[in-house]
DNA sequence: GCATTAAAGTGTAATTTAAACACTAACTAA
DNA sequence: TTAGTTAGTGTTTAAATTACACTTTAATGC
């Protein structure tokens, strides 16, 4: 089976720079290459883009095909396309970063064969393709949306102390975060409820949990209201 | 001549939101198409990428082919990819924003047989394809870029007042702007070199011109400046 | 030439927001 | 019972933002 143009067409990937949050710091999910070129290599998850589908769609598909990971947080990044970025033919990638609750999903749920691990963002090994500029601007944009959207949720499970969500920002921003001014800024924000649960066997006082208030999210932002911290 | 993939292929092009600053308000560009589909209606300037140019590269190339535009600040915007959005077949459109100085430009340089037009932003007909959506992204891009970043000046000549400078954000962010601190703001930037001119044959006192400084601006940049306004 | 019109240019006070900062509480483990 | 560890909590100071009104300068119309 062959596909003819008239005109030449480039090939069209989706590339996906998959972000987690590990206790410590903020890890980048990659898939190590078992064919040409780069084989070996590890790389970001992606692949061809089918027809019938969107692109975001093709970037879901093969982060379940290659990762095992469904329902995650995903948005486009930008589209990288300099001929040569590839040494087989001209492919146009379409980068989507995404955010992963690290902790929900039993890591490696479905990684038939491929290797797939989790490497923290400061001890990435050389990748293939020009995906560490693709890394690299997504990192970039992780650490600009976090300030006026609240989207670091989307990498902390359904509950979680304020601590934990002050050193998700201290990791994605990469500096240290004053805990009272913090706390004072993101409750104020009101997106967060608080339970009454309370962390078990600590070996300190406990903490209590909280929980994204999503509806509220979706209610402010129509209203055009501001997230910034 | 054609040619064959063993993989379906979509079509790559790129199509640019051109906006333009008149006196009064903020202008899009735009072509009418001669040729179905959509025969007849206004467009968004843009085409297929050819093998060996980059996505930028195409931007510009289809902008001086089709409207004579060159030397004009572009950036990537988004990727258009949803199944459909062509009837003929499918087609990845990279989309890109553009921002030129009108008033240097003497409109319309070289738009041989096709018809281009600028267009209020307020005032677009009816477009092809799904280019109503890509200029509502762009707006949106360009009002929060416009915040944060000194891009406005591309819409600026060389030399302008700060009063044309007011009038430029007020059309982009669509919201007045106090006069005072408005010039506070920008002044303390530091980015503007006031000239030893002044405006001639106004009839009320005659504004004093000022020049952006772009070294300054990537000096600034480069120590991590900050330039919210 | 004088009054009118139109935009340029200029500073301060009030309010809001951001930043700096240190102790007590609660729990476990040794 | 002590030491270690994280949770939780307000106030003061500095900085940034906002609101606000009059004088200056030039051309135009009478």
């Amino acid at each position: 089976m062959s596909y003819t143009y008239k005109h030449p067409h480039p090939a069209v990937t989706v590339d996906c720079v998959v972000f987690g949050l590990d206790e410590a710091d903020l890890k980048l999910l990659l898939i190590q290459r078992d064919v040409e070129p780069f084989k070996g290599r590890w790389a970001l998850p992606g692949g061809f883009v089918q027809p019938e589908e969107s692109l975001e769609q093709a970037a879901r598909r093969e982060l379940i095909e290659e990762t095992g990971l469904t329902r995650l947080y995903l948005e486009q990044l930008y589209t990288f396309g300099e001929p040569g970025r590839d040494p087989r033919e001209r492919v146009i990638s379409v980068a989507h970063y995404a955010l992963v609750k690290l902790a929900d999903h039993n890591l490696r749920a479905a990684s038939d064969a491929v290797d797939v691990a989790w490497f923290p963002v400061a001890e990435l090994p050389k990748l293939a393709f020009d995906h560490e500029k693709i890394v690299e601007v997504a990192l970039k944009r992780l650490k600009a949306k976090v300030r006026y959207e609240p989207i670091g949720f989307e990498l902390l499970p359904e509950k979680f102390t304020l601590g934990e969500l002050q050193r998700l920002y201290e990791a994605v921003l990469e500096q240290p975060v004053d805990k009272r001014n913090f706390r004072k800024k993101i409750l104020g924000t009101e997106l967060l409820d608080a339970l009454d649960e309370y962390q078990q066997d600590v070996a300190h006082r406990a903490a209590q949990y909280y929980r994204f208030n999503r509806a509220r999210y979706e209610q402010l932002k129509k209203r055009g209201f501001n997230f910034e911290l």
